[in-house]
RNA sequence: UGGGCUAUCGCCAAACGGUAAGGCAACGGACUCUGACUCCGUCAUUUCAAGGUUCGAAUCCUUGUAGCCCAGCCA
């Protein structure tokens, strides 16, 4: 707070209300309603609200704004409290739900209702729409506006009691049918539903709004701001309504900030169902979805989402982020965290000629070169070799710094290899690559006789272990855009490719999974969590490589 | 045509009347046993537009323009 680090609005905001004593603490909480699953839009939420908490030495709750029994369900509760704890918020024991303030939000409901400020309205669904008015009309008052205070009562006591059936009333809280706010048109508060809630069960057949709810939650809670996104802005006078007349001293504050969104993704519920459904993709943990799942089930770190939620910023403009962004992050987090493995993905075979036909060498490998903490370990070396089949080209373009004939190169962690020849099936496409090497030039060895430009890697043929790696692509077409014309989703077909004939150095085979590599010059894995069995890994790129070198267009 | 909100580089985003930070992306170049990393350099005479106030405006005032949200007994 004494820093001069820029703070974003919120925190102004905050700064503002502990200098003018409006508050003494900062009191946060996401209040997630569970009826689906998070994904990295929601992570900004949670993030921003356990972040502010703190930083400011205050507290966060996580809360499940359960007040809706028709769309929530204990398996969305689960899964949200599973992601929100991989992010790191830590609620400790701060984990609430609205329908455990059923009865008191009803004592408020009642309190109301004596105030003169809420009353029981039969008029149906449609009617109360018709009543409403419309954007740029003001709506009219309802027939039971003006219903006693008795009466009131009476009629709520009897809702509660189960005496009507769905629809039949709602209480509504009495406030202006003319304002432009239509939230402020007597909105509803309270609603019958005869269904039975996932927590409570068929205690009650009356559920309260959103709108009446959230606030009374939040100030239940003691929460001092509450962070919500931009679309509830008009709600807020109706936030603060419902605080103030419900008679709160200290009542919490609404701040609204802009939601996250991705380019080129899809978060929409009704959309994934699709995809899963369809059999597109393989569950809400599929890898190349944005939710919470399967980014953590592609690899990514919850330091990697974190870094990527601060680095996008809170404001209050609409803001879609690139997702070249996401991807720095998880390299800058993994770059210092990840051993960095030898790994073929698409092969072809070098044979060293002039190299001893049993012999094994096993070379001293740095786990990562620029963390030296993370050990050594010893990678097999062989006569013959798996490398990259793009790393040899029979007549190379300028620039070309791999191997092709008469090319001297650097085996990674291992030694020079001239290249001498290769050979070629009927199509064309070369088989076995032939070279030399010089004994003289091993890693490790100090010899500076002459330099090389090329450094490629390698996996023994005889040595390397065969694995399944998986590479994703964005699963939206990102030429086409988002949706075609009949508002289906424009779907890339090359969204996962599955390569079943990969090398890896013997070590890899063991990889658990979650266990997370770089690949040299190929990118970022993590040993996938559901389809790796026993000594089979299957690896899934997290992200490629930065690179720079573009070959020559042709 | 009602109300609310937002407009600063391709994308995020600072700046709070004192002369446009930073990150991502991009592009040069150096280095390199990963064409990675790192490092250096380039990238808004201008802040949606037009006027006005001021010694001085992205910031204040007009008037426009564009985008987003609101008419669930959803959250």
């Amino acid at each position: 707070m004494e820093d001069n680090t820029s703070r974003n609005f919120i925190e102004q905001f905050i700064d503002k209300d502990l200098a003018e004593g409006v508050y003494t603490e900062v009191h946060t909480r996401f209040p997630p309603e569970p009826n689906g699953y998070l994904h990295i839009g929601h992570a900004k939420a949670v993030l921003l609200n356990y972040g502010l908490a703190k930083k400011y030495g205050g507290e966060f709750n996580l809360r499940f704004d359960d007040t809706n029994p028709t769309k929530e369900k204990a398996e969305f509760v689960e899964s949200i409290k599973e992601d929100v704890n991989w992010l790191g918020a830590d609620y400790e024991d701060r984990l609430f739900y609205a329908s455990d303030y059923f009865e008191r939000m009803y004592e408020c409901a009642l309190m109301l209702i004596d105030k003169g400020k809420a009353y029981v309205c039969d008029l149906n669904a449609e009617e109360i729409r018709e009543y409403r008015g419309t954007l740029t009309e003001p709506g009219k008052d309802s027939p039971y506006r003006s219903r006693g205070i008795e009466e009131n009562r009476r009629l709520f006591e009897e809702m509660r009691e189960g005496k009507y059936e769905d629809g039949a009333k709602v209480l509504r809280a009495k406030i202006d049918m003319a304002s432009p706010n239509i939230n402020m048109r007597d909105p509803i508060i309270y609603r019958i539903a005869h269904m039975s809630h996932q927590r409570t069960g068929d205690a009650w057949c009356i559920y309260p709004m959103y709108d009446f709810a959230h606030p009374l939650e939040d100030a239940f809670e003691g929460i001092t701001h509450s962070c919500c996104t931009l679309e509830f802005e008009d709600h807020r006078p109706l936030y603060d309504w419902v605080v103030r007349e419900c008679g709160f001293e200290h009542p919490p504050r609404q701040i609204e900030f802009a939601k996250l969104y991705l380019k080129n993704v899809v978060t929409g519920k009704r959309y994934i169902k699709k995809l899963v459904e369809q059999g597109i993709v393989d569950g809400w943990d599929d890898p190349r979805l944005v939710s919470i799942s399967g980014l953590r089930r592609r690899g990514y770190t919850p330091e990697s989402i974190k870094m990527f939620v601060e680095l996008a910023g809170v404001s209050k403009s609409q803001s879609t982020a690139e997702m070249p962004m996401l991807e720095y992050c998880v390299r800058e987090d993994l770059k210092m965290k990840a051993p960095r493995m030898m790994a073929i993905t698409d092969p072809v075979k070098l044979v060293i000629d002039n190299y001893p036909e049993d012999l094994i060498e096993y070379m001293d490998v740095d786990n990562n070169k620029e963390n030296a903490a993370m050990g050594t370990r010893k990678v097999p070396f062989t006569k013959e070799l798996w490398i990259e089949r793009e790393d040899f080209m029979e007549n190379p373009p300028k620039k070309y710094f791999r191997l092709f004939p008469g090319n001297e190169v650097r085996l990674m962690n291992a030694y020079f290899v001239t290249c001498t020849g290769f050979e070629k099936d009927e199509d064309g496409a070369v088989t076995v690559i032939h070279a030399t090497y010089d004994p003289e030039t091993r890693s490790g060895s100090g010899f500076e006789g002459r330099k090389v430009k090329g450094t490629i890697h390698w996996v023994s043929a005889t040595e390397g272990k065969k694995v399944t790696v998986r590479l994703y692509e964005n699963i939206i077409d990102e030429e086409k855009g988002v949706y075609d014309a009949e508002g289906n989703l424009n779907l890339n077909p090359n969204s996962c490719t599955v390569l079943t004939g990969c090398f890896v150095e013997p070590d890899l085979a063991l990889a658990k999974p979650g266990d997370r590599f770089q690949f040299v010059r190929n990118g970022y894995y993590c040993v996938d969590t559901k389809d790796s069995k026993e000594g089979k890994p299957v690896f899934n790129r997290i992200v490629e490589m930065k690179s720079s070198y573009k070959p020559e267009v042709k």
